[in-house]
DNA sequence: CATGAATGAGACTTCATTCAT
DNA sequence: AATGAATGAAGTCTCATTCAT
């Protein structure tokens, strides 16, 4: 039943209507009340769930390479490979910013900063390994995650553009996010001393 | 009567009715369909409007600092500024992404298109000016956006951590985007040695 | 349009629907939302016109009839000419009291005692004058109430006993209020010593 | 189970649901339609048995008190006592005017008829042994007792005033029902005079 | 006997849009 | 040019009732 959270990936929170979340998963309408008891508890059910999943990913990431600067190409390459595997969904969570009522949003946001500490943690623990340059871990989180969000978003338009970027922007992605982050500030320019060693 | 942007940039476009819309401009809802024939249409034109200020504000960074480096610091810092500027209309930007209907979604992903073919091509002149490394134009803008409207919409929330960030994120996104994007590829530079190969 | 009175007389608030409502005024269902903000609202405004409509009749016997004896008499007659010339709309009244929902019970009765301190009004004028025995004069104007519109109500059932009922009830009522009302206490038994002259 | 007349009672019949009465009798929807087969036929038992209980309240005043004086203020008296017994419960009976269906209003009208015809019969004695004014016996009944059920019902709003007339109104109903019934026609009693002819 | 998941009709309400004025 | 009353489709959600287990 859940698999129609294709349609609010698709469609989005307002646009798509209990009707149509049942007539996708051919059930009733009053089916789906009797499991969740809001339209709105659906979505984050499904939010949750999602979230959830890209939190498994970056954790197997965490778990298999020590070095930092494979974690981080990992966290961009990952979002491609969910991509590929399940479709529109990870549209979700770029709509996670975003749901139409404030009330709404807070509460999305919320779940949203869940995984975006997640992601936070695997930074610190880079930084404290000197693997990477010291930075704001959350701020950094956000930037890293919206960064590979709109890139994969743009992709999912599914016009000719698109279908060249799933080729190159993974890695094209991997390697600014490593450049963005790894330590040793190499002096482009001017060469400016950084805060931290 | 299109200072009602706010409403749109506030709720979205589903959660906006012309109603209300009528109301916060104190014009009838007759006078708003003598000057749009729908809804959609008072959507797009909002949406272009916001479009063309920062391509306006890209335009002007373009014009002033000939180093690439300020550019992209720029791109980066003018969001934060037209952030306390214009407030919430900002997340207008963000929303364009993801309209709740296909239709709508693909008309604003064109627009929105635009407006990152104009970074990139602010990128493409960097690096024909060797002021930036290699990359895929149009692939960065989208990244470099991204990265920046993810913090940006973060800071909208208004809680505690917003108003942290809104200090030091400008500074922290200008950094990580110039990182990812300085010309010497590795080790090239003279300032210091890199750990790894 | 609020003739559909009618239906909420009849059917009761939960039992008649704005479909319903609207059909019977031959309107569409956002044209009655056009007026009323909801379906509470053009309840009450009909259960306010029609207490209203009482107090005026009210009202008038106080101003033709000096003595209240006749008052009394007609609060319990002019129920009666109501019933006749306005139908099942009077149901509206002893209905008053029990809206099903708490929230709407309370505000009905807030108008419903309105009314009835409106008769209360009656009853202390007449007990300055000493036109009637000493009581409780909230009181006494629900009792007297109570009394006339359980009668009226029966009378509504259109059986033959209401028909009987309906000819005979005015004046058994009216004789019975003002048996219970009138001053001088008689002493039917014990011929107890009242409290006031 | 049926202690779920407490919800019938404080809700009414439209806003009472099923699952409600379930819930709050700690059953299962389908044990409830093992007994009942309907909802209304949960409604009509349980206005069956509130009524008989009144009626045997009623009987109980006629087998003590041979009194007719007493027969008649106890019958105000005994509401107000299952009132502070039972609670809300006693709403039913008011209730039982006016189910929201012509349907349902028609079989609960004829419910209430037989205790209203129980009442009368005991006024009919009162009349034969003289002891109480001839008057219609059943008209008199419904309006004995929709005086007393008005005052009740007001006392369970549960407000300020209400605590007060619970406090007065058993007498000054018994008071008043009895000046209401007793014999002496007019000045024909020994203890004063009457003002007018 | 008992359960509670499932149904689908129907409740209230909102909304973009039209059109007579 | 401007108004805002009117429309009716569609939205979310509730509910009495059934039935397989």
């Amino acid at each position: 039943m859940e698999e129609a959270a294709r349609l609010f990936a698709r469609r989005g929170f307002y646009a798509t209507s209990m009707r149509a979340i049942a007539q996708a998963a051919k059930v009733s309408i009053g089916a789906i009340y009797h499991y969740f008891s809001s339209k709105e508890e659906v979505y984050f059910a499904i939010l949750r769930r999602e979230l959830e999943r890209r939190r498994a990913a970056v954790e197997a990431i965490r778990a298999k390479s020590p070095s930092a600067e494979e974690a981080i190409r990992h966290v961009a390459r990952v979002h491609f490979e969910l991509l590929k595997e399940s479709g529109e969904t990870i549209r979700l969570l770029s709509r996670a910013w975003l749901p139409d009522s404030p009330a709404l949003r807070r509460k999305a946001q919320a779940l949203y900063q869940e995984f975006a500490e997640y992601v936070a943690e695997l930074l610190k623990e880079g930084m404290a390994a000197r693997q990477i340059r010291p930075c704001h871990p959350l701020i950094t989180a956000y930037a890293l995650l919206g960064m590979v969000e709109t890139v994969t978003a743009r992709c999912l338009a599914g016009d000719e553009v698109a279908r060249e970027y799933l080729e190159r922007a993974p890695e094209e992605l991997a390697e600014m996010a490593w450049r963005a982050l790894r330590p040793a500030p190499q002096g482009g320019g001017a060469c400016r001393k950084e805060h931290g060693p």
